[in-house]
DNA sequence: CCGCATCCTGAGGGATACTG
DNA sequence: CAGTATCCCTCAGGATGCGG
C-alpha cells in the first residue's frame, strides 16, 4: 500500500505553529476545499459561468457575505475567474478556470468514496452511539 | 467532462438549514476530513498501529484534547479502531480500519493535486495580492 | 446588480488540571 | 499512560446596511 503520500506530504516536517514557509503543502489546500462553501460554489460553476445572483440563488444556504468572500478566495487562488461587464446595472460573471477544473476530478474521487461508504459510516455511528 | 457528480451529489437538494435527513451526503464526510486534524492522524496511523502518546508526539502541533477528540470521531465513524490493553500502566493502540484504508486512496488524489498545483496557486495568490 | 464594512453569535480548538 | 472536564479565546460566518 502506498504510504508514500500521506505522512510524507500531508505533514509539515516541523512546527506548524509559526506557519513557516518551507514545504507549503496541502494544509492550505485542505483549508480551501475543506471550508463550508468553496466546493459547493465550484460545483455550481462547473455547470457553466454564472453571475453573482444566480450563484446566490443556486448555492442554497449561502449568505451574501460568504458568497462574496468565497469567490474572492477562489479567485485569489486562480480557481475561478471573475469577469465584470461595465453596464448599468453592473453584470459580473464567474467561471471555473482550467486550474479549477483540474481540481474537480480528485474531488469527485472523494465524492464517490463518500457516496460508496456513507451508509457504512452511518451504521458505525449508530453502533457507537448505542453502546454507552 | 463528468459534471455528473459535483452538483448532483455535493448538494443537498433542499434547505440545509434544518439539517434534515434525506440524502445524507458528502457534507459530513467533508466535515470530517476537512477538519484540522483527522487526515493528519489517519496519515500517521497509516504507517501502522500507534499508541496515544506516540501519536501525540508524531502529529506535530496537536493538543492532548484534540487528539482525544479526533480519535473519538474517527472511531465513531469506523475509520479507526481502538484497542485497550488492561495493564498497568494502561496501553491503548489505535489502528486504521479497512474502511479507513479505503479513504486514503481518494485523499491521496487530492494530495497529489495539491502537490502538483500548489505553486500555481502560490503564483496566483501573489499576482492577486500585487494588484491593489 | 454587485461589493465592502460593521456588528454579533457560536463552534472549534488550545491550555491546564484532575481522575483511574 | 490515557481520558475527561473546565476555562477561555479566536475566528468563521450570518444579518444588515451603505456605496458604486
Amino acid at each position: 500500500m502506498a504510504e508514500t503520500g500521506i505522512d510524507g506530504t500531508l505533514e509539515d516536517r516541523g512546527p506548524c505553529s509559526a506557519g513557516h514557509s518551507g514545504s507549503g503543502l496541502i494544509k492550505d489546500v485542505l483549508a480551501r476545499i475543506g471550508d463550508k462553501w468553496s466546493l459547493l460554489v465550484i460545483g455550481m460553476l462547473d455547470a457553466g459561468p454564472q453571475r453573482f445572483t444566480a450563484l446566490h440563488r443556486n448555492v442554497t444556504g449561502i449568505s451574501h457575505r460568504m458568497l462574496t468572500h468565497t469567490l474572492r478566495q477562489l479567485q485569489r487562488d486562480g480557481l475561478v475567474s471573475r469577469t465584470s461587464y461595465p453596464e448599468i446595472p453592473p453584470r459580473v460573471e464567474y467561471e471555473v478556470t482550467p486550474l479549477g477544473r483540474t481540481l474537480i476530478e480528485p474531488v469527485l474521487g472523494l465524492v464517490r468514496w463518500a457516496d460508496a461508504h456513507h451508509d457504512e459510516i452511518q451504521q458505525s455511528r449508530a453502533a457507537y452511539d448505542a453502546e454507552l
